[in-house]
Formats: structure tokens, C-alpha cells, sequence
RNA sequence: GACCCUGUCGUCUAGCCUGGUCUAGGACAAGAGCUUUUCAAGCUCUCGACACGGGUUCAAAUCCCGUCAGGGUCACCA
């Protein structure tokens, strides 16, 4: 049985690093029928926090990861304590004392090569004679990483450990503290990692890190996950949309990438966008719902649900984000636009006085307001006015919704309204 | 610095294992155009890469060696 683990410390939020190393080892458990064991590393109780060990799990949740199991280290000190105690026994381990008189277990490193085998990049190689003795339990009690994961993921019956690029170099001392206590020793697979745009590591500096902050940007999960997963995977017959369930039976980790790769936002929007397009109204409104209330665009619970929803299908296919709706849409829920300067500038500089006053009658006249007739009527008004459709279909734009760019004039005049599409036409009218 | 990993368009990649079908394919971005009521989408086209050097071979992006470049690790952090 095929067991894997995602081992996050909970000294910051979820980033995405960690979210693409939690996508393959759900992946990989997924698509052997294996077990996804959570494991949170808080053996630092110093920079260890609740928080965010909230936050990790709740982004897990949101990009659909779902774990068999979920173990602390902060529970099983005693466990590494035990083992230590056994590798003190055997003369594997010696004991240190500090100045002040605390003790520290330190494991002797025995000279030797080690061979891994990793799943990814093949054999590798070191010399331990390069590595000095490893500390197993710090002074003040506490294991160290090194040691607590080998515990853990011996105990735990972890087959096969997938992981990022920069533990390469611990893995051997890994090995070395398996083999002094016994345990099996697990299948490597090393990831290669993610990059920023700088080539560096990614970082604040050069783009969002974590894995919420895409979520409140208006990225959905679905995208998100296909992005990673194309980071160093691909299905090899240059598709580029694949959803996470068919992944799951497309996956195989022999043929995930050894480069690193650099994330790059703007195909993470469009892919955002290819999502968007397909995505489901109603799932898009329940998240947009909470953003537009706190806007104040949405007063209580008694909005029109089924306008909204007919607002999102109005919109949705030409979102990078979906919270551009909220910039993108404003002039729905306001009493008046907010007029970007430049359209206004463009667009309203002239007297259109007659022209608006005009449409305004005309479309006071529909009976039916229906998009096909708000267009027809239109386009009688300026053939009658001899001028360009585009000459007044601009303007006109601009004058309702502030804005030069949005969907079509006509489904625009629609929704908006009799009402208060005529009030803006007339509020130019001198 | 030592050790380890990696090197195909600006970016993500296919091809590499099992040399020839690769004058290297796709996607994002960029540029041009079509459509048109703007934007987005869609469609068409353009630009653009095998890090370098040597070797093996009839033949190398593919195998070998070296160089260079980038990254990672060298904590009583994880």
C-alpha cells in the first residue's frame, strides 16, 4: 500500500512551493490507490502558530486535497525521545553538554558513501566524511528535523517521500539515521522547485507566495492546480487543460521534470481565464457574493440571486480574475458610475444632447426590452441621424457604465434597465 | 568555498531513456491581421531555442567527457 505525506511547518502561511509539493503527493496517492498522510512539522514552538496551522489546512481544503490522516509532532516527543534513548544504547549517539549544563543527543556519523535511488533524477551519490555529526535532540528537548522525520515517517509507514529539490542534501543523513534505528528505508522523489521570475527562489519580493493570497486575488483552485501541475509535468501530447481528476489518471512521477521552473503570472491568467470562461455561475456568484457585500454593492440577503447570476454569465468569459468583476461591474450596483477620466474625456466632451435625448425617447417607447429590440431601435436611431454606429455606440458606453471597455452595449442597456439607463443618457442632455 | 542538482524559444514544455521520421512540435507572452460595438474570447500569421567545446557514430537535441552558467544545501530552522 502506497503511503505518501505532505509535511508542512506551520511558521507561515501555505506557499506555492508547498501547494505544488501537497499536488504530487495527492497525485501520486491517488493514482496507486495510496494513502495522503498530513503531518504537521511544529517541533519549533517558537515560530510555530495555530494560525497557521489553520490557514495551511483551509488552503489544502481549497485546492481539494484531502488527507487519510493528520498527525503533530508537537504529540510524539516522547517518541523521539525513546529513539534517541536506543541510539544512545548502542553507542550511536553521544551526548553533549552545553556550557550551562543542558544536554543535546548528537548522532555520530558513520564514514561511508550513500547511494539513493531517486524516483526522479536517478542515482545520486554522496560521502558522508563531508557531514558532521547531526544533532538529534536540541538542548532543549525537542527533536530536530532531520531526526523527527525519520521517526515520523518510519512510524507513520511512509513508502515513498516526495519532496522538494533542497532536501537533496538531507536526504543522506536521513538515510544514515534510518539505518542506526533499523527502519526501512523509503522511495525519494525529488521535485524540482519553483522559481521567481528574478531566478531566485520565490519570494515576496517578486510576486504573492501564498497559496490564500492567489485565492483572494479571484484565481479558482482548479486553474491554480492545473497551473502547478504543468510545472514540471506534462501529459506529453501538448495538452495544456487538464482537470485534477484526469490527472490523477494520467500522473506518473518518472516522468516529472528535474528543472526548475519559473513561475509566470501571466499564463497562470490566462489559464485563470480558460477556467473562468467554462466555470459555473452559481459557484462563481457564491464566492463573489461576500466580496460585493463587503463592497456594499449587495445590501442584505434579499438581492436578486437570478440577476447576479445573469450579471456573472455577462462577464465571466472575460475575466483574468474573477474579482475584476467587482471593478469590472461596479456600474451595475451603483447609483452612478464612476467615470474612468480618460473615457469621459474621449467620449463625453461634446454635446450629445440631441443624440442621447433621442435614444432616451426611444427607448422610453419599447414595450418590449428585450436585447434584440434595445439593439434594433438603436441601430433605426442612427441610421435615421445619418451618422456612424460606432459614433454613438461609444458614448454611449462611456455615459452608463463609465467605462470604455465592458460587454455588449445592448445586453449592458438590458440589465441595466429602463429606468436608469434613460436617468445617465439624460444627466448629459443640456 | 565544499558537496549536490540542473541546463531545448523571454516563460512553461514535447522530443532525450530505445541516436536517423527534428531544416526541433505545442502553449503563454509579444507583434500583425480577421471578426466587430469596446474589452475579453475565438481564428490566421509572424518573431523566437537544442549553453559552449571536444569525442563516439554513416548520422547527436538525443550517448560520453570537459567547460561555463544557474540553482540548492552546508543551523541545537524546517
Amino acid at each position: 500500500m502506497v503511503r505518501v505525506r505532505f509535511a508542512p511547518s506551520p511558521t507561515g502561511n501555505l506557499h506555492i512551493g508547498g501547494g505544488r509539493t501537497a499536488l504530487f503527493n495527492w497525485l501520486f496517492s491517488q493514482s496507486q490507490g495510496g494513502k495522503f498522510v498530513l503531518r504537521i512539522e511544529d517541533t519549533d514552538q517558537e515560530r510555530s502558530k495555530k494560525e497557521f496551522v489553520d490557514e495551511i489546512l483551509y488552503s489544502l481544503q481549497w485546492l481539494g486535497f484531502n488527507w487519510d490522516e493528520i498527525y503533530y509532532q508537537s504529540q510524539r516527543f516522547a517518541r523521539y525521545r525513546e529513539h534517541a534513548d536506543r541510539l544512545l544504547k548502542s553507542g550511536a549517539a553521544y551526548i553533549e553538554r552545553s556550557p550551562e549544563g543542558k544536554e543535546a543527543v548528537i548522532y555520530k556519523i558513520p564514514h561511508k558513501k550513500i547511494q539513493i535511488k531517486d524516483l526522479i533524477r536517478g542515482e545520486i551519490e554522496f560521502d558522508s566524511s563531508l557531514i558532521k555529526d547531526q544533532v538529534l535532540i536540541k538542548s532543549d528537548g525537542t527533536p530536530t528535523y532531520n531526526f523527527a522525520c525519520v521517526i515520523d515517517d518510519a512510524e507513520m509507514n511512509i513508502t515513498h517521500i516526495i519532496r522538494g529539490d533542497d532536501h537533496i542534501s538531507n536526504t543522506p543523513k536521513q538515510v544514515l539515521i534510518y539505518e542506526a534505528l533499523g527502519f526501512i528505508i523509503p522511495q525519494f522523489a525529488h521535485l524540482p522547485l519553483i522559481m521567481g521570475v528574478d531566478g531566485g527562489r520565490l519570494s515576496k519580493r517578486t510576486g504573492a507566495t501564498a497559496i490564500s493570497d492567489y485565492r483572494k486575488m479571484g484565481y479558482l483552485s482548479e486553474a491554480l492546480l492545473n497551473y502547478l501541475l504543468l510545472l514540471s509535468w506534462a501529459p506529453g501530447d501538448n495538452r495544456e487543460l487538464i482537470g485534477i481528476k484526469e490527472a490523477v489518471g494520467l500522473f506518473d512521477i518518472k516522468h516529472v521534470n528535474k528543472t526548475a521552473a519559473t513561475f509566470d503570472i501571466k499564463k497562470l491568467d490566462w489559464m485563470n481565464n480558460q477556467y473562468l470562461k467554462n466555470a459555473d455561475p452559481e459557484k462563481l456568484a457564491d464566492e463573489l457574493v461576500p466580496l460585493l457585500k463587503e463592497k456594499g454593492y449587495l445590501g442584505g440577503d434579499d438581492f436578486d440571486r437570478g440577476y447576479l447570476l445573469d450579471l456573472v454569465r455577462l462577464f465571466q468569459a472575460r475575466l483574468p480574475r474573477l474579482n475584476d468583476f467587482v471593478d469590472w461591474a461596479d456600474f451595475f450596483f451603483l447609483e452612478d458610475p464612476v467615470f474612468d477620466p480618460k473615457a469621459k474625456e474621449k467620449y463625453l466632451n461634446q454635446d450629445l444632447s440631441k443624440e442621447f435625448s433621442l435614444f432616451a425617447q426611444r427607448l422610453q417607447d419599447l414595450s418590449d426590452f428585450g436585447v434584440a429590440s434595445i439593439e434594433e431601435s438603436f441601430r433605426g436611431l442612427v441610421a435615421e441621424l445619418g451618422i456612424e454606429t460606432k459614433k454613438l455606440i461609444h458614448p454611449v458606453r462611456v455615459a452608463l457604465t463609465g467605462k470604455t471597455i465592458g460587454p455588449g452595449l445592448f445586453e449592458v442597456i438590458h440589465y441595466l434597465g429602463k429606468e436608469r439607463s434613460r436617468r445617465r443618457l439624460l444627466q448629459w442632455v443640456k
